[in-house]
Formats: structure tokens, C-alpha cells, sequence
RNA sequence: GUGGUGGUAGCUCAAUUGGUAGAGUCCCAGAUUGUGAUUCUGGCUGUUGUGGGUUCGAGUCCCAUCCAUCACCCCA
């Protein structure tokens, strides 16, 4: 065991035995997705690693000390694991000119990468889905974030597990003006702060309004509102997005102190969270990020959009038990002897032919051990095959599941038989 | 990155104050020599996460380390 190889902390294998659970998550996103015109947009996991220094921000913890950044020795190039999907998805937009046409409804799913120390619901190697809207000046596709989420809990059974909450950042003059009166406020306070704040002050000093330290509540319910500070343009922003979810009787909270990680967000943001999770609840958040085209160096576009953890998502799921949809075979193909295996093929073939999911035994064995297999494969029927049945060109069939009895019969009429009961 | 808890068979778990590592399940074979899911019988599986230490003797105590997990932190 000293030596054995394990896959690198927090980066999991996905067993055969999780993956019709993703695969039905997968699928009913698709069906989701098309339903309100996203396209999907894949791009490259490794990146130059100023792509993410200039969208997330210099001071963020994601690139201060999350993010798989190496050399590669072959030219030197510093190179970075992506550890979330926005900035690719701009660069490539750009990169692309697809803004050229108008906006752009886009959609992305992958591994991300950050190296945080794991926990349940949070790994090194996570996967994102996500989508980007682009090119869409005012609320109106805030809007559509939302109530397309929304229908994704109603569709995956979630709607009574998760709550949204929604802030407003304001524009950046706002920020700035709200950062300068929250520093003064804090230095006026200075003696109260507890050790994370004292370190937040001057990198991050809208962090501080997080803060869990209960000996901190009062000092931070009395600090200066962000809100206070919201020009018309951005308090006219935010009434639409609340009337917009009214409208669709979506239930929300505003919650004041609600803060990105990331640099790039301004006017609206918002998480969809979960209390059955644990301290990993935030299953869903986005917001808006006008600036971040332009920050990237292409010409000016507003833009919004979310990411939801899929381990997260998943995870919920099974808490909330979702019958996991089961993948076995049509029929599976009994064959015993040299013969009968040959001619098993081929009626595994013809099977095929006719649309069936078929697996066949392989690596010989009695009838007794095939037909195990059989019934632990979860097939509907046993395709039984002797010497006896393929020197006549014959199958015997058997019911697995329900009633029936069992049948020997010509193999094309064994074709037509399946046809038949689908 | 910080602190707490835990790690025994593929899986779920036992093992008295330190004294011979066990059960269920799974898998394999047979009862039923061409037929599953029930039943019965038999069989396989372990450097007790790893490496040191204390001891006549360590799954059990000590140290380190890895991994998981909970909280912090952070975030999806």
C-alpha cells in the first residue's frame, strides 16, 4: 500500500456506478438549455495565467493562493489551470469577434481547478456549469438568469431545498466611493476588528461585511451601506431585476452584505443557497459584469451571467434522493461453447440492428454463472445460446422482469419478437 | 492555509483494562451435469492507511505522515 498510486488530493474518479446520476443531470440541462436559446461554448482548460490575473483581480484568494499555476519548461510560458469559466469564455468571445453580430446567449461546462483543502463539496478538480450572456445592456437577461434557474430546481425536484439571495454592487464609482466611508468607518472602529478583518482593512475591506465572528455583528450591521451609495442608474437596475422576479413569484431576500470573490461583478449579484450541504451551500451564484469585456480589451460590452458546482448540485440531489435512473442492457446474451459463441455475436449484431442495448457474455462459463450475470445485469430478457440452438440458428429467450415464458425460436423471428416488445 | 474527529476484507462494520484479526455482504463452486433473483453447504479475500517508537506482546498507547470528514477560511 506504501507505494500504491492514488489519484492527486481532491481530484476524484467518477465511477461507473455515479455516472448515470451525472449523465441524467447532464441531459436534462441540455433539454434546459436549448429551451432558452444557449449555445454552447468549449474552450482550452489551461490558459496563459494573466487571462485570470487581469478578469478575477491581483488581490482575490483565488489567484492569490487557489490557482494550479506552473512554468512550462518547454518555453517558459507561465500557464494556469482555469479555476472558474468567465474569463475564457470572454477571451474567447474577443478572441472570436462573436460579439460582432449582437449578443450572445453561451453555456460551458468543465473541471476547474483550485487548490483549497478539501471538503465535502469542495474539491481541487470541480466541475462548473455555466452560462454567459453577453452584448445585452439593462436587466433583462438578470432577469432570465434567474427565472431559468429557478425552472432548473423545479425541473430537478430542488425548488424546496434552495433560496435566493440577491445584492446590488452598484456601479464602480459607487464601490469606490462606499470603499473609501467602509475604510474610514472600520479605522474609526479599529480596536473592535478581529484579526481577519485587521488583514482585510485595506485588501479586501468588503470581505470584512462577511464576517461570521459573531463578536462582529453589531460593528458590521452599523458600518455604511453599499446600498446607500447606489446611483439611479443602478437603484432603477435593481428595482427591475426585484419586479422581474415578482412578476415570476420567485420568493428572494436581499442580503446587504452579499459579496463576490471575484473582481469583475458590479450591479447585480446574487447565490442561490442550500442549508443542506453544510458550510458548502452556495450551489449557484452569479451577477452581473459590464466591465469585463473592455477590461479584457475588447470593445466595450455589458455582459451577466452564473456557475453553478455540479459535485454541489449532485450532491443536493442525493440528499434530496432522486431516483437514480438505471442503465442496463436490453438483453444479455447467454452463450456456452465455441460454437454458440460465434453465433452469438451475431445475434448481438442483429439485435443492434434493430435498436436493442445488448450486452454479451464474454470469458465463457456455465450456464448457471451466465445467467447470474444475467439477472445482476438488470437486462429484461436472457438471450440463451448453446451448440444446440446455433447449429439450428435458433435462440432461446427468457424473461427476466414479470411474467413470460420462456421461448425457442428462429433468430430473425428473435429480431422481430424484440422489435415488437421494445 | 488553521483547528477538531476518524481510517480494520472490494463494500458496511465488530474485536473487553494492550494478549491468536472476525461477521454480514459481494465474489467463486456445489446441492440442481443447459437456466437467474429464494434456500442450504463449502471456499477466497487483510503487511489493521503508511513510516517510526514504547512493550515480552500494539488494530488498541506515543510521534510523524497521507487520506477522508466537520468547522474556520474561501467559494461553485
Amino acid at each position: 500500500m506504501s507505494n500504491q498510486l492514488r489519484a492527486v488530493r481532491g481530484m476524484n474518479d467518477l465511477l461507473p456506478a455515479d455516472s448515470p446520476l451525472w449523465q441524467y443531470f447532464e441531459a436534462t440541462l441540455r433539454g434546459w438549455l436549448k429551451s432558452y436559446g444557449y449555445r454552447e461554448l468549449r474552450t482550452p482548460i489551461l490558459e496563459h495565467t494573466g487571462l485570470f490575473k487581469r478578469a478575477i483581480g491581483e488581490v482575490t484568494d483565488i489567484v492569490e493562493k487557489e490557482m494550479y499555476t506552473f512554468v512550462d519548461e518547454l518555453n517558459g510560458e507561465s500557464m494556469t489551470l482555469r479555476p472558474e469559466g468567465t474569463a475564457s469564455c470572454v477571451r474567447a468571445v474577443i478572441e472570436h469577434n462573436l460579439l460582432f453580430e449582437g449578443g450572445k446567449r453561451l453555456w460551458y461546462a468543465g473541471p476547474m481547478f483550485r487548490h483549497e483543502r478539501p471538503q465535502k463539496g469542495r474539491y481541487r478538480q470541480f466541475h462548473q456549469f455555466g452560462i454567459e450572456a453577453l452584448g445585452f445592456a439593462g436587466p433583462d437577461l438578470d432577469i432570465e438568469h434567474l427565472l431559468m434557474t429557478a425552472r432548473l430546481w423545479r425541473l430537478l425536484g430542488l425548488a424546496d431545498c434552495v433560496r435566493l439571495e440577491i445584492n446590488s454592487l452598484g456601479g464602480a464609482e459607487s464601490r469606490a466611493r462606499h470603499r473609501e466611508k467602509l475604510i474610514a468607518y472600520f479605522l474609526t472602529h479599529e480596536s473592535e476588528l478581529d484579526a481577519d478583518a485587521k488583514r482585510r482593512l485595506h485588501s479586501n475591506p468588503l470581505r470584512i461585511l462577511d464576517s461570521k465572528n459573531p463578536a462582529m455583528q453589531a460593528l458590521v450591521e452599523a458600518a455604511p451601506r453599499l446600498m446607500d451609495e447606489l446611483d439611479d442608474t443602478a437603484l432603477a437596475h435593481f428595482e427591475a431585476v426585484k419586479r422581474g422576479l415578482e412578476d415570476a413569484g420567485i420568493a428572494y431576500t436581499i442580503n446587504p452584505r452579499l459579496v463576490r470573490g471575484l473582481d469583475y461583478y458590479n450591479f447585480t449579484v446574487y447565490e442561490w443557497v442550500t442549508d443542506r450541504l453544510g458550510a458548502q451551500g452556495t450551489v449557484c451564484a452569479g451577477g452581473r459584469y459590464d466591465g469585463l469585456v473592455a477590461q479584457l480589451g475588447g470593445k466595450p460590452a455589458p455582459a451577466c451571467g452564473y456557475a453553478m458546482g455540479v459535485e454541489r448540485l449532485l450532491a443536493l440531489l442525493v440528499e434530496v434522493g432522486v431516483a437514480t435512473p438505471a442503465d442496463a442492457p436490453d438483453v444479455y446474451l447467454v452463450n456456452v461453447g465455441e460454437a454458440a459463441t460465434r453465433f452469438a455475436m451475431q445475434a448481438g449484431e442483429a439485435l443492434r440492428d434493430a435498436g436493442l442495448d445488448v450486452v454479451l457474455h464474454g470469458g465463457g462459463g456455465s450456464f448457471k454463472s451466465q445467467m447470474k450475470k444475467a439477472d445482476a445485469s438488470g437486462a429484461r430478457y436472457a438471450m440463451i445460446i448453446g451448440d444446440d440452438e446455433a447449429v439450428a440458428g435458433e435462440v432461446t429467450i427468457k424473461p427476466l422482469r414479470g411474467d413470460g415464458e420462456q421461448q425457442r425460436i428462429a433468430l430473425a423471428k428473435a429480431v422481430e419478437f424484440f422489435k415488437l416488445v421494445g
